[in-house]
DNA sequence: TCTTAGATTTATCTTGAGTCAACCTTGGAC
DNA sequence: GTCCAAGGTTGACTCAAGATAAATCTAAGA
């Protein structure tokens, strides 16, 4: 068992893995990660690799092993899918739920989450757009991403355009959607089933969400 | 703020004192409770006491301070609306909830109570048929239970019948629902909108929610 | 008055997580 | 090649929570 120290250290790790597309991460970024001083971070990350949960490189840093990966991806999991719950379910604003959910995610047990995921009906993103990892520990990488799953204010890069009509293609042509143009989400209504987009400094326009859904994009950050 | 060992023992004195309707609770019935040694229990308890949860009388017991009494009802609340959540909401089965909740229940904020209590529509007792305290620490008293409440296979005794209606009275003395009777419940179909209970040795008969709302009962432990 | 069950004390342990400061390594800059 | 700064490691130490075991105490009833 994982204390929510070590679930802790996990995730953060493998955030930056996810983040930076690396595997190893050094031990300055560890320590920084999670506001204790390297020293700290070097003792704890041995007894973490200890019981198993990544390996340890003398001053080049850690590697999560398959089961600290699961685990970590597990944490994600927990997270954005109690985010997710405590928005849709509960009615909370989006601003106030990472703090909560910090809290609980190391208290909630996989039978509980496994429930929560059926009941929130299995979904793929949480309210801040980042994808919730499934219970394999897959997590769908950002490039897959799609346009329909942005939400007001996102800025994101074309990645790729799913849709093969042509109409479409001369659409999102003449509107200079294409891949690797910068785009600005002006509002996305579920209701309506739109949302309205920039892209750089072109006039506005909306698209429908079964449109929306064939573009891929990419997150800035 | 109280950690969650604190947070247990408070939890289990409160609900010794509401068992026994008293409100010193002895050292060996917390340390009992508790399953720690006697000295452990009187270490903690004055430490808990200088830090205002409860009051020690040496030799005697402790008792709950006002600030300690509303962390516990508190406690019992998060408790018992977890159980409802997991129940109502989840699907779980209510076997298997009481761990579930005993962890979730120190993670829970305030501000998630609240929202889930709103949520599950403020319920007045849990899947097991107990009464959830309210926000400001009140308790339904255990003979203001109503029939209505009650759960398969569960023993009650009559407390009183709220209907003035002669027929209704009329019936209830016929088939000897009166109060201080023994009551066993034989079926209770949410569905179906009924009950059918025992009363004593008599033959089973059933009554509608409507009227099992009106009869009080002490449940029998 | 004596006994004894239950309560208390004291000395000690364990574990998890952290600090500090001295001391290593190593990869460029020169 | 040498050297140095940045970053990593080490080891000695702290701290807080909880817990135990065993000796000792107290008070209530036979």
């Amino acid at each position: 068992m994982a204390s929510s120290t070590v679930e802790n250290y996990l995730k953060q790790i493998l955030m930056v893995t996810l983040d930076e597309n690396c595997t190893k991460v050094t031990m300055g970024k560890v320590a920084s990660e999670l506001s204790v001083t390297p020293g700290t971070a070097t003792s704890m990350v041995k007894n973490m690799e200890r019981d198993g949960w990544l390996k340890y490189y003398p001053r080049q840093g850690v590697a999560l092993t398959r089961k600290g990966r699961k685990l970590a991806m597990n944490m994600l999991r927990r997270h954005r899918l109690l985010e997710t719950f405590l928005v849709e379910t509960l009615g909370f604003d989006w601003s106030e739920i990472h703090v909560e959910a910090e809290e609980l995610e190391h208290a909630i047990s996989e039978k509980v989450v496994e429930k929560l995921d059926l009941f929130l009906g299995r979904p793929r993103y949480d309210p801040h757009g980042h994808p919730i990892p499934s219970k394999g520990g897959v997590i769908q990488r950002p490039s897959s991403r799609t346009l329909q799953s942005c939400k007001l204010g996102m800025k994101v890069k074309i990645d790729s355009i799913l849709d093969q009509e042509s109409d479409f293609l001369k659409f999102a042509r003449d509107k200079k959607l294409l891949p690797g143009k910068e785009v600005v989400i002006m509002s996305s209504e579920k209701v309506a089933d739109a949302i309205t987009l920039r892209v750089g400094r072109n006039s506005p326009f909306s698209l429908g969400f079964r449109s929306a859904e064939k573009i891929l994009v990419l997150e800035q950050h």
